[in-house]
RNA sequence: UCCUCAGUAGCUCAGCUGGUUAGAGCAUCUGACUGUUAAUCAGAGGGUCGUUGGUUCGAGUCCAACCUGGGGAGCCA
């Protein structure tokens, strides 16, 4: 008898009976009784189990002994339709091997909810709930649909070094990389260390951004983007925070700030209708989930709307957008800044925002996402482009609701004169940056870019509240198990 | 890093103002029963009450420090 190999989501997409087959997979839970055993089998390809079916007369005692939950079996049997309720078909098995046991009594995944704080402690073991299966593959299909995106529209993906030389990005604390000896590092004559004898003869770092270098594909390739891994060696321990995390960054040539938001705004609303599509039965299972967590918070927490009404209503709404200016005039303006409700209230131009009042905006005043632009050149970066007015440059943030700034972008200083006089107020160092003013030097020309945090995004998507939730292993001050 | 809450069985939690042998549900094991659906019913095993020190005749309960985790803030994506 030949059995083909199939994998249960694809199985079940269409039901054949009579064909024999041979599924692989996890137990998830065992039903046993004198007449009939039952199998509820997963191998991580959709939500659904496929029910196995076991006469007990025709399998050993021993083996069917071993068939706990967690074990992983191979099922050769008949699909046959399903005598009981939850399910159309089920595999009347005819052999089954343990491929490997499961001790039940330290087994940590039961059938029975777990709360996400003890996931997290057995993040090797929770690809096999289906909270974190249905997470994964939604992380699998955003990621594919990033490519897609980009690819539709010509964009080049460039991959950006991940050991950088530059510490003048100024996006925070770095990762040093180093072969060095550490307990006794080779030091100059001022007790510093001496980084020339290092492995790359100079000091190095962890990548922060690849926003730089993206900066000059784009001004070869047009339009390019970088999807990899970032590093950050802040002390931040938040719902929204990793050490380890990863950016999509499009940089395109010949973009002011205008069309940078308009791809922004479109990317994002492709995504979510990617998702939409392609993960409705994972999102449908992710709803629920996050529907029953809501009734546990405040009233005054809760959203107004389901996950997937959400993410509807960001396809079917047009971003808000307004300048950081026309923001300080309505928080200003706003009843928590009059009734001094706010931590930090509002009181002149060109402080700058606060988790608090950015949740205000997005959350209560406008109720959908918006694009702030137009910042204080105090408060952003040395290479975004300063505005006629001397004081504000052309920087755009994106918030969400629940999860704050999602992306951050700019056009781009490209003007010579402007950037280096930027660089010396903000004391940036420009010799290690020689090859970045380089592209400005020969050929230069109006570019624009931003950067979309993709766990942050994942959040969104997904409804979990913790960062940690929606990447395989998080890495966070102090964790960095698995 | 700061603020705040928590740490009791494998998991989720109860244990009132300090008072004998520390409880429940689920999970596990044993048995019964049943085409079952997080099956059901009966029984059993399972705890240095986060760690260290202190107060007290007596501490799971009070105090201090530390460790770990959650939430919030800052930094940001």
């Amino acid at each position: 008898m030949v059995y083909k190999k199939i994998k249960i989501k694809r199985l079940l997409s269409d039901p054949v009976s009579g064909q024999n087959i041979k599924v692989n997979g996890w137990v998830r839970t065992k039903r046993e009784s004198k007449n009939v055993v039952f199998v509820a089998l997963n191998d991580g390809s959709g939500l659904a189990n496929l029910q196995i079916v076991a006469d007990p007369g025709k399998f050993s005692e021993l083996l069917l002994k071993d068939i706990t939950t967690g074990a992983c079996i191979s099922v050769n049997g008949t699909l046959v339709e399903s005598h009981g309720k939850g399910q159309q078909v089920e595999l009347q098995a005819e052999s089954i091997e343990v491929l490997g046991k499961s001790d039940p009594d330290s087994y940590p995944l039961q059938p029975k909810k777990h709360s996400l704080e003890f996931l997290r402690e057995i993040a090797h073991l929770r690809p096999r709930t289906n909270t974190f299966s249905a997470i994964y593959r939604i992380r699998h299909a955003m990621i594919f649909a990033v490519h897609q995106f980009f690819n539709e529209k010509g964009f080049l993906n460039i991959h950006t070094p991940i050991i950088t030389a530059s510490d003048a990005e100024g996006a925070g604390e770095m990762f040093r990389v180093s072969t060095l000896d550490p307990k006794n590092p080779p030091l100059l004559e001022d007790g510093t260390i001496d980084f020339s004898l290092d492995f790359f003869e100079r000091e190095t770092n962890l990548t922060v951004s690849g926003q730089l270098e993206a900066e000059l594909g784009a001004l070869a390739l047009s339009e390019v983007y970088t999807f990899g891994p970032t590093f950050r060696a802040e002390n931040s321990n938040t719902t929204r925070h990793l050490a380890e995390f990863w950016m999509i960054e499009p940089e395109m040539a010949f973009y002011d700030l205008e069309d940078n938001m308009d791809l922004a705004e479109e990317f994002l609303k492709y995504l979510i209708r990617y998702a939409l599509e392609k993960c409705a039965e994972d999102l449908e299972f992710l709803n629920q989930r996050a529907a029953e967590e809501e009734m546990s918070r405040r009233q005054e927490d809760r959203y107004e709307l389901s996950l997937i009404e959400r993410l509807k209503f960001v396809i079917d709404n047009n971003f808000e957008r307004i300048t950081y200016t026309e923001a300080i005039q309505i928080l200003m303006e706003s009843k928590p800044n009059r009734k001094k409700k706010f931590q930090f209230l509002i009181e002149r131009w060109g402080t700058d925002l606060q988790s608090e009042h950015e949740r205000y905006l997005v959350e209560k005043h406008f109720r959908k996402p918006v694009i702030l632009s137009d910042y204080p050149k105090e408060i952003k970066a040395f290479y975004m482009r300063m505005n006629e007015d001397g004081i504000t440059v052309r920087a755009m943030d994106i918030l969400f609701p629940g999860i704050g700034e999602i992306v951050g972008g700019s056009q781009r200083e490209e003007r010579m004169d402007q950037l280096r006089r930027r660089m010396q107020e903000m004391e940036i160092n420009a010799e290690g940056l020689w090859w970045y003013l380089d592209t400005r030097k020969f050929g230069t020309a109006p570019h624009s870019g931003f950067g979309l945090g993709f766990e942050r995004f994942l959040q969104f998507i997904t409804g979990m509240n913790n960062i940690r939730d929606v990447i395989p292993f998080p890495r966070t001050p102090g964790n960095a198990d698995f």
